[in-house]
DNA sequence: TATTATAGTGTATAAAAATTCACGATACGA
DNA sequence: TCGTATCGTGAATTTTTATACACTATAATA
């Protein structure tokens, strides 16, 4: 699935670059063998819940945030950065390793989350299997996670 | 100052409305009596690092997020948020309250921020006192710091 | 298989947001 | 008090972003 690669790609560039408008985007995911028009970035955009914001140099950049809204009560997301220690993709399958005993507040996150992709999650001690619809949206799932540490 | 208050309303209108676009703020802050084309809000939009973002119901809302891109670790912010009982202005001078002995790190949090506006803060062991640069400001860096807690 | 959804995309365009330019108000020095 | 600089602003415009529409491909259903 290209879509999938694509916003993958994206999400690594927008942390990568200072990318101030979606036309950046265009060229920069063309250089990375992506071709897509403004049209899709700007759905990518909206679907990643990615913003643009005005940094302190006073340029606007595109920049992913995690906690927006009500989203979450930010101490889940303490824990989450402090228990996960890697996270790896296997086919269709996430799976993260937490420091002992921690795996299953991680987990609690996550299904807090409803983040979209996961199809569920199970917890042991120091692991996390998290199960995603397809072997193309995990890469996008693990990415996120990674996003979160 | 015009702006400074019409600032600080449109912060006060954006934690309180949905707001999708500037000309929804225009419509607003005319309610409001503040007088403002999109010209600028769009530059008040800028100064203030306010976001426009998708939604989970896909409607985009402008929102304030705190820490943005490098901007400081978010455990300053849960121990800002755990130390800060009260913020009040006189003049041109926020005073913040806290818990007894966490008066110094929320004014290390301030440091570290560089906000706009103020000159500088001395902590005791229970009160910040925030200088700011003009009666007019006051209000805004008040409001500012509220939108931490 | 034929038929009907559904998802993803580009093109063209509408909509929204940022900025250029000009101007008025205020502050500051000479 | 001038002249000069700075700031905030609106009008008009440019630039950027979102979306309506049409089309294709793929999947789901009868």
């Amino acid at each position: 699935m290209a879509r999938s690669n694509r916003q993958v790609k994206l999400l690594e560039i927008i942390k990568t670059h200072e990318v101030e408008r979606q036309s950046d985007l265009v060229a920069l995911l063309k250089e990375a063998g992506f071709d897509a028009t403004q049209a899709t970035i700007s759905r990518d955009i909206k679907e990643l819940g990615l913003i643009k914001t005005a940094m302190h140099n006073k340029k606007y950049r595109y920049i992913v945030v995690e906690s927006k809204e009500g989203d979450v009560p930010s101490k889940l997301f303490e824990l989450f950065k402090e228990a996960v220690k890697k996270v790896n993709v296997s086919l269709n399958i996430v799976v993260l390793n937490t420091i002992p005993g921690t795996a299953n507040s991680a987990a609690a996150l996550l299904d807090s989350l409803s983040i979209s992709g996961i199809l569920g999650t199970v917890a042991g001690d120091d692991t996390v299997i998290i199960v995603t619809e397809s072997i193309e949206k995990a890469p996008l799932v693990a990415e996120r996670m990674r996003s979160m540490l």
